[in-house]
DNA sequence: CATGAATGAGAATTCATTCAT
DNA sequence: AATGAATGAATTCTCATTCAT
């Protein structure tokens, strides 16, 4: 259901491979702090601390960097709440596991979630589009969408639009990750909890 | 609250104010289709078929452009929106009214939500970032985290965590207007229908 | 051996040669206060209180103003100066009076040097080269150089090389000029003394 | 008193320091040719046979560029001329040595006065006017005022108001070396034999 | 006569990308 | 594998100039 390692640098040497990390690593930093449009790959070599021309070297172009480094955040993202739906049983268990583990491990990691939107909208048309973008919140692990319909398959959700309630609980969810990387006053925790309950609240009892 | 009319183009002429809506409204559809990164003053001029100077010549720079399209898409979700909510009476009813209004208008054009995004997180660095990125969504009109306090001030709200519920209503909203271009296949009367359920259901039953 | 009003616009209409005046002095201003290089129709225009476009409905093109303003200065100065000289009878007394007048005239009024410096120094390609540079100095008066050989001609002067001491003069007087405006501590009356001192010390007492 | 090498360049590599130098060089020529007007970096690149963005590589922006121009051409006079200053001993050997020295090494170089010119008289706004200017043509070595007072003092020279005296001094010599290159009839040699013993004339006996 | 609107040429500058070393 | 040097395309912006009104 879901990788361990990432699948495209299998032929690479290993210093291949570690470059190509240092500097996704790298962008990722340049991209939450400066923001795509200034972003460039002279700054990115500088936070990495090697010349430009290096990352043309080891990523034909902007767009498979970009890409790569798209790969890399969901890739790490699907890892860790990958795992955790699957260590669940219940629908209901798999849906608070979803939340918690995805809010954590993002949370904690306010870069990647940056960096993340930033590729995501701003330079969306390098990402081969609208594809793409359900992708990119889902990949690698079970969505929220099927969790809800899972459940309510096996009688343990009440009756409720499934479909726009995962809408909801999607965008509420990176809506807050999107926002917390400014705002000091948001707590993780506290929403956290929030957003469990009220997802609660909305699959058990059913409204139409 | 709100004012009907904006008020920076009062001396200008009458053919300078079609030409700035013009122009506008190209940026609009080519920020909505190439995103800001591929939004050039070349495109725009193409799309509006005159020359990229003369956008220069209505437009100071590529700010005061970015910030006019800010202005006019945020003005009129505000004039439309801040209308409805001023009518309702009690919590509840501008609570779903600012629901209806901002689906209803933003939902049926796709593309000022879209071009929206683009401003919000390119202007970052530009436009102090968190204090208007807030201000881009509820500006003008009374936001939905104060409409729920108000609710729960009167007693027609139950007890939940205004502030986080807030977030996840206006990400709910917000995130299925940023995918709505993108996806035929989302049904914007049936996502009104569902978020009001479920935000109803939200705050009527307080749970935490 | 000078003409009191122009010679270009004879055919010109009454509010046309006033037009032209106005933008001739503008240019003027615009030219000492920010450079050639900052020299703008839309600056002149400002200043003028008049729209750039008629500007290039007065002139041509830029080169037109520029000669126009060039030639106007020039003329001024031949104007004033050339009256003085004409008034001296022995080459001595014109010689005087050449340098005095030229100090007066031109160092009262030192946004004119200015202006000429540009035109001449920043914008030459545009003056048709090194033709009119001499010009400029000499222009419309008998110049130094020929006073000092009709001195020396008459037997009123000494021996000495009369053509490079003529450079010298000259030199001198519009170095100064040059610096006035930028110099407070620049005495006018102090170096004009000085000039003429030195300059009789030379051409009284031969050498070489 | 003077480098005889510059300081900035030391950790530039061998290529680097070429670049710069072939640039400068090219510049001081399109400067001395076209003026500051029609000098753009597109004109230098074909005069150098080199891209215009290469420019821009090897030069931060135009005004750097400027300034490397303008300290080249100050720094080979102030190095040829200052030896010369210092190597005599009396303050009218100085004051010859500066004099031939400077006509020597400019009058033979006629673009680069040509160019500081240009230079100087550009960079007006940005390069604090007046103060470098003289700084332009007396850098790095003992300027012809300073003799003077210096010949006073010691009683070597006579009593002459030595401030505007080295104003006119200095014109002279700069007005010959700024209309020199477009004036073939002007003789170098001849000029300098008459600038100095007019000067002498004017320091041995006094005036005022 | 005068203007506002419009344009096209050209400016500096940035950038991803290539290439010889 | 890595770099500095170099380029060409693209970008924003300025400006003189034209033209209909």
């Amino acid at each position: 259901m879901r990788s361990k390692s990432s699948t495209t640098n299998q032929e690479k040497s290993f210093i291949e491979q570690a470059r190509r990390a240092q500097i996704i690593d790298a962008t990722i930093s340049v991209l939450a702090e400066n923001g795509y449009v200034n972003t460039s790959f002279a700054k990115i070599g500088k936070k990495a601390d090697i010349s430009a021309s290096l990352i043309s070297y080891h990523f034909k172009n902007k767009d498979e960097l970009t890409e790569a480094v798209y790969n890399a955040i969901i890739q790490g993202r699907a890892d860790h709440v990958g795992a955790k739906i699957d260590e669940a049983k219940t629908a209901s268990d798999k849906l608070r596991a979803a939340l918690e583990a995805d809010l954590a491990y993002m949370g904690t990691r306010p870069q990647l979630f940056q960096a993340l939107v930033e590729i995501l909208f701003v330079a969306r048309s390098k990402i081969d589009a609208d594809s793409r973008r359900r992708d990119a919140i889902h990949a690698g692990f079970m969505p929220i969408a099927d969790i809800l319909k899972t459940g309510q398959a096996s009688g343990e959700f009440g009756d409720f639009d499934a479909f726009n309630v995962a809408i909801i609980i999607d965008s509420a969810r990176d809506g807050f990750l999107g926002q917390l990387a400014g705002h000091p006053e948001f707590n993780l925790e506290q929403f956290t909890k929030t957003l469990i309950s009220t997802t609660f609240a909305i699959i058990k009892k059913e409204q139409k």
